[in-house]
DNA sequence: TTGAAAGCGCTACCAG
DNA sequence: CTGGTAGCGCTTTCAA
């Protein structure tokens, strides 16, 4: 692929306004609103007034708390409405304690946080999925990377937190148990028995892959799974361990470098292909591993699905892009999304737990298997 | 394709949460914090206290207004740090009136926003970038769909808005001037004089592609656009049309519902080919098109690039998987959401205006030209 | 260079 | 059912 810069141009570059952590957003004098409208931005103090009555009665009114007249509330939403008024956050933050807005931490760190969310389609349909919830219950969304330290966690100053692929004693979630955070979990946190946590029954899925591959024919499954200590890459395997267990089959796992999976893959698997344990099939796990399992079978020149059957983990776009298409699980993101708002909502509602909330996995079949 | 459920459950649906806009997040007794750990969380007053200073000179050394001994700063600092201290954001925001808030609001309205989100690389880019980009300027980014009423902005309480291809007259950006909320549009607003944007130059590089596809031998060019009104439709569609002049080519121009650009693309491209102007190049705009074309390549028989050269305007890991691999126009999601956000908060911080910020458009040159 | 005090807008508490 | 009032934690203003 050639490159070809269409234009370039002497542009403007601001300053970069990277501020050290503890530091704070300090304002000018007066905030835009004062400035830009003639006047305040109208409080509840001027919607009492124009309602006749008190400004705990419009409090009360608004937020559907407390045994208000049906009447008077109407006649003070009615007012409310008029004057334009809207709740300022920052008051009801500070003398409720709650902020009403909750985050969203996706993996890994900071470093490669753009790349990942970048490339992962998954991660942007759980992400879209989480904002548009999160809004249809009045709150706010936050985008952020795992917060390293118990600063960066309290300088979120959110009610709750989603965090996704919680790893073995993840230390975010000590901070959240230790900073008062509500917390639910994309995935369960292995060795944790917190009912606080929404994902995939990845046993299932991944005995529903090895039945469909066995079904059409394949005798020797190769499970690509990754280096990381996530509880779906532990399901997974445990499943495909049993699996074969069962059929008295030799288990073919190799472990992935997740940051470059499908040259990993695609590695893993001509060394598979090359040893005496050649594989019918391969399970590809880690995002975008079934890919370079395509390539490898390419270049060993075997026929997918002829010579050898494959199967991602994550469904993409990539994956029906390829050719031959890729049969791939699909997690179903954006269930996982809006079902993981839906708890923290609850969870922060002071609702008991009422177990973890499992997603239903589909079995993308295409040409590939 | 089959789609195979792997595994259902009567799972738990927590209630629907829906809150009507206007209603208020309210808290129970307590906030989590205070329940959670012993004590309550530390304010300026504990840090004064234990620094054996005034609360006016914590906030003062904290936030590095003031002139402060900068021994007395270095004791408050570490005293800080001993608490354990994080700045309450409600409370700076509501004596301070700023927030440290900024939104990113991305087309289209509420209703499709999801779907969206998880069909454009380009908008998870350029939303993985802003949100990176916040977090290192010491602020948070919300992720919202385009606020429809004042209300639905008020309710946002941000100081700035990142608004994505406003359109011509913009509701929203009207909306932010009256409430007082500064805003950067990505792309300009059409009709618009504001310098307060950050976008591609879009005439140049649909000249680039223009000239690419001339170079490669195409004599007849047809340009498929999209029927919104954004301008860097707009600007592209002028460019085409200056470049067909220029070689007294008639333009050959068919403009797209996009709500499903690649259907949409493969049934005009269809067209074209049947009538008698036949194109042996399409630049075809709308995310996803370019898909489409193929589509009605492979339909009419024809081999691409030899009988129609292909380029898509907005690339995307869509364009590279394809086959043949569509030659697209990188516009820099990445660069543009960090350029953005820089510019938000020097808007933010009162500095001039220093005119719009143009990314440079890499042409990536695949098989399809 | 530092401190005292007011008050941002709202909700919790309690009295009527 | 409604109202008065205190005060959340911080920044700002003004005085020392």
């Amino acid at each position: 692929m050639v490159t070809q810069r269409c234009c370039t141009f002497a542009v403007n570059h601001g300053p970069s306004h990277a501020v050290t952590p503890g530091s704070r957003i300090v304002g000018t004098r007066g905030n835009l609103w004062t400035m830009v409208t003639r006047g305040r931005r109208p409080t509840i103090a001027d919607v009492a007034r124009a309602a006749g009555v008190s400004v705990t009665t419009v409090s009360a009114a608004m937020s559907g708390k407390g045994r208000i007249d049906p009447a008077t509330r109407a006649r003070v939403q009615e007012a409310a409405r008029a004057a334009g008024w809207t709740p300022r956050r920052a008051a009801q933050a500070l003398r409720s304690g709650r902020t009403g807005t909750i985050a969203l931490c996706i993996p890994p760190d900071r470093s490669s946080w753009a790349d990942w969310m970048r490339h992962s389609s998954y991660l942007q349909q759980l992400t879209a999925a989480c904002a548009a919830a999160t809004i249809d219950a009045g709150r706010l969304m936050l985008l952020a990377p795992r917060p390293a330290e118990r600063v960066e966690l309290a300088g979120l100053d959110v009610d709750g937190l989603l965090l996704l692929d919680p790893v073995r004693a993840d230390p975010v979630v000590r901070m959240c148990a230790a900073a008062g955070v509500a917390l639910v979990t994309v995935d369960r946190e292995p060795g944790s028995t917190s009912p606080w946590w929404v994902g995939n029954d990845h046993r299932a899925a991944t005995r529903g892959v090895l039945d469909h591959l066995h079904e059409r024919g394949a005798r020797s499954v190769a499970l690509l799974t990754g280096a990381e200590r996530w509880a779906w890459l532990e399901d997974a395997h445990a499943a495909y361990a049993q699996w074969c267990a069962e059929r008295g089959a030799p288990p073919l796992v190799r472990a992935l470098d997740m940051d470059r999976p499908a040259d990993a893959a695609a590695h893993a698997t001509s060394a598979l292909l090359a040893a005496g344990e050649r594989p019918d099939a391969v399970l590809a796990l880690p995002t975008h591993a079934a890919l370079g399992v395509l390539a490898a079978a390419r270049a060993a020149g075997l026929d997918v699905p002829g010579d050898l059957r494959v199967v991602a983990g994550v469904d993409g776009p990539e994956m029906a892009a390829a050719r031959p298409a890729v049969t791939a699980l699909d997690l179903r993101p954006a269930e996982l999304g809006a079902r993981a708002v839906a708890m923290l909502v609850r969870r922060l509602g002071g609702e008991p737990p009422t177990g973890p909330d499992l997603v239903a996995t589909d079995l993308l079949v295409r040409a590939s298997s």
